[in-house]
This record gives C-alpha cells, structure tokens and sequence, in this order.
DNA sequence: CCGTACATGAGACAACGTCTCAGTAACGAA
DNA sequence: TTCGTTACTGAGACGTTGTCTCATGTACGG
C-alpha cells in the first residue's frame, strides 16, 4: 500500500467515508480527493482533470460528484453561473464570492429563514433548500487599486 | 409596418426602450421580444430559438442578453445550475423555484443587507450584489401529490 | 436617397457535463 | 490465497448552453 500517512485530512476523510458507506476505495479516488485536498482557490472541474491526467475525464466528473455528496465539495456558481469547486468545511453555508479575484470565502448561514417567513406564508410554498451567493470585491482587492 | 398595437406591453415597452437607447429597432427583435412576452412559465434559450425558427441562433442569445440588460428578461439558475429565463416585473427580485413542476415565483428583496451587515464587517468585504434562489414545492403541487 | 455603422445569420468553437459500453479491479466469500 | 461478483473506470460520443468570427443585410441620420 501506498503512503497512507500523506494524504490530506479531507482525502482521508473521504476514505473513511467510503468504506463506511460500502463505495470501492480505489486509487483514482484517492488521487482525485488528494488533488481537490490540495487546492485553496476554487477550480473547475477540468483544471482538477489536468491535474490528474491519468484519471479518464468522466471519472473525475463522476467524483467530484461523490465528493460533492459527501459534503467534502462545494459547488459555487460565479455571477454568469459558471460553476467553481471548492473544499468545503461547512454543511451548510454560502459564499462571499470576489469578482475581481475570484476568491470565494463561506460564510455560515444567517437566519435565512426568519427572512423568508412571509414570503413562505403568502406563496404557500415549502422551501426545501436555497442558494445564496453575495457578490463584491475582496478586502485585499479594495485595497488594491481603484480605492473608492 | 406590421400591426404596431398587437405587440405585448413587455415587447412594446423594450422597442420604446430601443429607441431612448439609440439602438435599432428591427423586426428581428420584436419578433424575440414578442416571443418573450407570450411566455409565461420559465423558458430555455434553445425553447425560444425554435419559436421564432426565422431568427438565428446567435441572433436569439444576443437578444436575450439585451433584454436581460434591460430588465425586461431575468435568468433563474435551477437548482442543478440550468439556466431558465423569464419576463421580469421587478427590478430587483428573488425567485421560489418549485423543483416539481417548474414554476418560478418573483419575490422582491426582503432586506437581505441587514443580514449580512455583519459577514460584511468580518470579511472586508464590498457587496456589490447577491443572487437567492430558493427551491421548494409550490401549493399546488403540495396538494397535488405525496401531501406529507 | 445614400452611406455608415449596427444588427444579423451561419457555422465553428468552447465550456461543462452525461451516457454508453467494454474492460478492470476491489473486496467479500470460500 | 484464489475466485467471482459487481462496482468502478476510460475512451469517446453526445447534449446543452453560450460565444466568436466574418460576410451580408438593413435601420436610420444626413
């Protein structure tokens, strides 16, 4: 077996994960986790295939998905909804997304709920999920140039 | 000209907007425009293509683009991330999408600012704009089926 | 009525993701 | 340890959404 010791906490989380929920654990998986654990910007999902060439483009497709379902990816959708991927570290949180960088920052979920109350009320919708995402500019961009 | 008065008030009130704008009024983007207003459940691009056949694809997405610049058209990101379109009425609005049948219900900005006022605070960040969607079940299919 | 510049159409191209299908390998059982 | 089942994988086709180029057309001001 392969250095076990190396692999970033979320890989290893993921693992776990795995033989716990019955899945194959199998090298294009570990290699896929690592090189999503690696990254600290967000990506797209063909920059994570460069990054693992050896791995055949659907099947990293296919993982990010799994990784995404296990709550270890999140998935952002920038302001023209082109998505970006991300580790996640909260359940449930939503994102502070950077238009001049393309930094993403999470933030935890603010009593989103509270907010929508009347409007559940009038619509007689039952809200199952919501996506938000709050667009602007980076401290370390504000300070950077056009300072206003 | 064709019969000026059979256009939808959203068809009418983008060509006047053309107009004030200094851009050209053609009977390629009233016949877009028109198609636009007709709709009333969430469209795809490609769905509006092949209702105005006459019109070029590229032609259709240019002018879509345009009447989202105006206002007249906004873009629901479903669920998945899957565009949809639909006349707007609001300026600045959110969107119910119920993940049963499709339909998508404006509901204008409750104050969202007040809630990030402190996300805002920590990050640095500068808030330029934001996007909620919320996904959920609307009344009547709550009541049409598996009424839990 | 003419000229200019904006708008259009056709089709190539790009990004993102899914599907199929044959081959491979993980892992439980013997 | 070996074997068999079945999940997983790779390659490539395919589908969707959207942009770009470039030659042609046309709205509209002069």
């Amino acid at each position: 077996m392969a250095t076990t010791s190396s692999l970033h906490p979320l890989a290893d989380s993921f693992i776990n994960r795995l033989e716990v929920e019955g899945h194959r654990v199998t090298s294009t998986r570990r290699a896929v986790a690592q090189a999503v654990s690696g990254r600290t910007a967000p990506f797209t999902a063909e920059e994570l295939c460069d990054e693992v060439p050896r791995v055949g483009r659907a099947t990293v497709y296919r993982n990010i998905k799994l990784l995404q379902d296990m709550g270890f990816l999140c998935r952002v959708l920038l302001e023209d909804g082109s998505p970006r991927y991300q580790p996640s570290q909260h359940a449930h949180h939503h994102h502070l997304v950077c238009v001049s960088c393309g930094e993403v920052q999470d933030f935890v979920d603010c009593d989103l709920s509270e907010l929508l109350r009347p409007v559940v009320r009038e619509s007689g919708f039952e809200v199952a999920g919501h996506r938000l995402e709050v667009f602007g500019r980076c401290a370390r961009c504000r300070g950077r140039a056009s300072p206003n």
